[in-house]
DNA sequence: AATCACTTTTGCCTTTAAGACAATAATAAA
DNA sequence: TTTATTATTGTCTTAAAGGCAAAAGTGATT
């Protein structure tokens, strides 16, 4: 028995819902399938499938091998695809996901350039803030705030992803500057909300935590409507330097400086970093992204 | 092509290193494991093997095919083994590793009341201190001191295996009973020397450590030659509770307590854990034998 | 309750791919 | 150079998967 298509075919009928769809993307008839995936059952000596003539649907064992099923071939495609691609030129669908906010700013305008670079590479470019995205296997390239998942995956440090304080000079004019973290809680705030939550003011005074955070004007996830009000003077924003960067440079925004640094989290420090698989980076493709990106953003960063 | 088959045609051929050899574990000639290795270079686009008349050797990608190969085959017979023993009884052959000491004072008597318990399951128990072995899944349950590899493993915590300074009766009427932690400086000691180096008398004083060792009189990684130098009061030895439990009931080692309790180790507790593989334990045999072991572990230890 | 529509399964034949065996080619060692 | 060993190639046989049509099963419809 060809173990390996049974399962091709196993899977494919788990996806489909129905050994006559599935038969259709192989274009065999149904009846393979049928076989095949008994002979599976049979070698495996239990039932997979619950099948009736209008619903197909896992048993309790079938689900367990649906899954590992899954990722191993999944696994091997990754495999076949390394060796295959194995010292020629970069081409190929790349996926890459991203955070919104870093992906809009900064990863779209170097992939323009990249593209050029390697036009046989397909860009297919994910933002989302979902944590989940880089999960299972889906994805060559991932870009998050920190963390780096488990030891097959390899993290990049891209650049800082501290957030500062900003405001416009015409909410400092009419509001006053605030000259020590405390005095924040009595100014009006336009919240970042994360994906794990809304980020406060936090402020470390000798080795005590404070939430200095003021009133809330505005909580949106949506960066670039809350730099806009910040702009309007309508509160004091804390996001990414890298976000706030063409309003710091115009001088629509300035930069609230404190003996206490602020930060929106308690945790260890934030960074932005790239992160993907240790064998991926033998495929050309993956390679290439993956070190084109890091020489642009770090060479940006620390110019 | 029959994929999965060229893939352990061609995984053979490179363990044994030649076409010939792999052909007799398989029963077929050798000139069948020619054309699928072929089949399968060909399919990939790349050549695995350099082969010559006398020897066949990987090439460069065909090592990180055959490393990928060989964890994608392991996975896919463990996923095997879970549905094919899925409600089964607990049978087959169940590989265990654990560290030397634990093994051979704890684990050994209790897998001998397992074994009676579960006359099916074939032990396969192998003692090392090195901590590798649960390196590549080639392991059902490992015990070992500390950490949780990684996030597919799952860890129990079995018992404490904090080390507590002993010594004999007569050691201490012949060179006085140590008072406070700084005066074991001046007496002789017996060091245990666990996989990752020796194991000095560390104390913390008011948040400050201290390395209080005494000179050295012997140093193994053997514990019951060191506990033996003890009871001839030799020195004084450092090591787990459980190793020393014997000797302490008969009197024939007693334990040394201190303001300040002595460690081996400034970093965190010391505990001997219990790992396996989360999908695992859905086979029989190796739930039986983790809710085995843990049972009767906890149950004494917390009586 | 009976029929219908759709799907899976079974039977039978065809096609394809892997195994068997002998012969050939290649090469490291003697 | 010869020899012994090993991988490869050619040809035939055997085993396994595909194709097609008919049958069986089952949820939905009338």
């Amino acid at each position: 028995m060809d173990q390996l298509r049974a399962i091709r075919y196993f899977n494919k009928v788990v996806e489909t819902g129905s050994f006559t769809k599935a038969a259709n993307v192989f274009n065999v008839p149904p009846s393979s399938l049928s076989r095949r995936v008994a002979d599976l059952e049979k070698s495996l000596g239990a039932t997979l499938l619950k099948r009736s003539t209008r619903i197909v649907k896992l048993t309790e064992v079938g689900q367990i091998y649906y899954n590992d099923m899954q990722q191993i071939l999944n696994q091997l495609e990754q495999s076949n695809e390394t060796v295959r691609s194995y010292q020629t030129t970069p081409m190929g669908r790349l996926r890459i996901s991203s955070m919104v906010g870093f992906g809009e700013k900064i990863l779209l305008p170097l992939l323009d350039e990249f593209s050029q670079l390697y036009p046989e590479i397909i860009l297919d470019v994910s933002l989302s803030d979902e944590l989940s995205t880089l999960g299972r296997d889906d994805v060559d390239i991932a870009i998050r705030g920190g963390y780096a998942p488990n030891e097959r995956v390899l993290a990049i440090r891209l650049m800082d992803n501290g957030f500062i304080p900003v405001a416009s000079p015409r909410y400092l004019e009419k509001y006053g500057v605030p000259m020590n973290a405390m005095e924040l809680q009595h100014h009006k705030g336009l919240y970042f909300k994360a994906p794990l939550g809304p980020t406060p003011w936090l402020c470390n005074m000798n080795g005590q935590w404070h939430d200095v955070s003021g009133p809330a004007v505005a909580i949106s996830n949506n960066g670039p409507w809350l730099a806009k009000k910040a702009c309007n003077g309508e509160g004091i924003l804390m996001s990414t330097r890298w976000a706030l960067a063409s309003y710091l440079e115009s001088g629509k925004l300035q930069e609230l400086t404190f003996e206490h640094e602020l930060t929106i989290t308690q945790s260890a420090e934030m960074a932005v970093y790239l992160l993907y698989q240790k064998q991926r980076y033998l495929v050309p493709k993956v390679k290439a992204a993956v070190d084109f990106l890091v020489q642009k953003i770090k060479v940006t960063n620390e110019s």
